[in-house]
DNA sequence: AGAAAACATGACTGAACAGTCAAAGTATTT
DNA sequence: AAATACTTTGACTGTTCAGTCATGTTTTCT
């Protein structure tokens, strides 16, 4: 015996809101506010958003991308599904949403680094722009650990779905490590060789031992890790001889 | 108007079968036979099941692991949705079987090059193990294309549903590599430092330049990459001074 | 204050999916 | 050749999921 009436919908008092087309819902990204002004209700949209993403996240990085569904999001954020559609538009502006506070920085390092190299033509430390992008980085890396593990975990992969936005992010990163370690190149501050496979291995590296280390293997969390990724990186393995 | 009679099922002859149990099913693995001998039947067995197989990589290169369905893979193959279950009890044991003739020279390598090393106590090439074993896995790759692709692809991530398998290889791998470096590191082949660094930098960098490679960026498969990665792992990048 | 607009809710729909099974087909044995 | 054991097939079931929408609630505007 289905009690049927318990899914009926609620019983109609007065329709406040006659059938309003979907024109002036916001599409794409939570922050766009669709109309008013900065007090009670931007406050609780940013809350909600956040809410929403930090509860994907968190599932995302236990379960992986693909496996974790809208209704286990809502569920886990504690709000209802409907909640969902009116801040993002699917799983993928999700994605995109988690992503953009990695995004961001990782572009601004790359560009002032490449300006810094433009501009400090010949000068005597022409390293000095590499340091401070390392820097730059590991910052950014270290302030959104979890934004980065979801980065690191679904870097590969095919572009589809719910994944493209991080395969965007994965581009981006290998054309710009690619550029950089051309420039070195050029400058002659590397041994002569194809700057792609340099630039592959120092992304995969320092990739990898990030990866690793995010994910809780605690002796590779001192500072001492980022120095010796760099003494590798630079002098490699070999003992001298 | 649905007509019912379409999807109801064959009109009975004769049940020459009736109602045997699931006991005599085989259950994980394709190649175990459960019962006669090598003439074609067997034959049979191995073509169809390596058919699924090989849909399935395909298919999984695409769209990754979890994006493919059953029914994706047996549109593909060209075969019943019941067979594929006569040969994989679900979507894991499918990655497993991919997965199989992969992990078992890597695990051979692997024991062969430790073997080797206990040997070679310290005799004057400690070096050539380590040679052997990267050529042995460079092989091994460069055979296994696909399936390599795949493990790359997905080696991150949770470790949950079809992708057990791969992150079980995916530990396998750091682990080995882990001890090797300790090795290397123990017998003074490497410069000080913790050995759990370099094993990440090295599996990082031979990784993203393996994936690279094969996803097709053929400015990155010849074998002078190879020689360069090593150059780079054993003497970094940096030009001498 | 009241009106209007944005926001929240969760039952509902239709599609897609994993896995099953009775019936029909094919190799192997006797 | 007939019986037997293994194999193939695809319609079917029950479940899960993304996305919708009528109704109810809160905030903002006038």
């Amino acid at each position: 015996m289905t009690e049927q009436s318990k899914y009926l919908p609620r019983p109609p008092k007065k329709s406040r809101r006659p059938a309003v087309k979907a024109e002036a819902i916001p599409s794409v990204v939570p922050t766009e506010r669709p109309g008013p002004e900065g007090g009670k209700r931007a406050e609780n949209r940013r809350t909600k958003a956040n809410l929403l993403a930090s509860a994907a996240l968190r599932l995302m990085l236990e379960r992986g991308i693909e496996a974790v569904t809208i209704d286990d999001i809502v569920v886990q954020a504690g709000v209802a599904k409907g909640s969902f559609y009116r801040y993002f538009d699917d799983k993928e502006a999700l994605v995109r949403g988690i992503l953009a506070p990695l995004e961001e920085p990782l572009h601004e390092a790359f560009t002032r680094c490449r300006r810094a190299l433009a501009d400090a033509d010949r000068g005597p430390s022409l390293v000095a722009p590499y340091a401070s992008f390392a820097a730059e980085i590991a910052h950014t890396i270290f302030e959104l650990e979890s934004v980065t593990r979801l980065y690191l975990q679904e870097r590969r992969g095919a572009n589809a779905g719910a994944r493209r936005p991080i395969a965007r992010l994965a581009r981006f990163i290998d054309d710009s490590a690619e550029t950089l370690a051309a420039f070195a190149n050029a400058r002659g501050l590397t041994r002569p060789g194809d700057s792609q496979v340099s630039a592959a291995v120092v992304v995969g590296a320092a990739e990898h031992l990030a990866y690793r280390a995010l994910l809780g293997e605690t002796q590779l969390r001192s500072p001492a890790v980022a120095v010796e990724l760099i003494a590798i990186i630079l002098d490699g393995v070999r003992l001298s001889e």
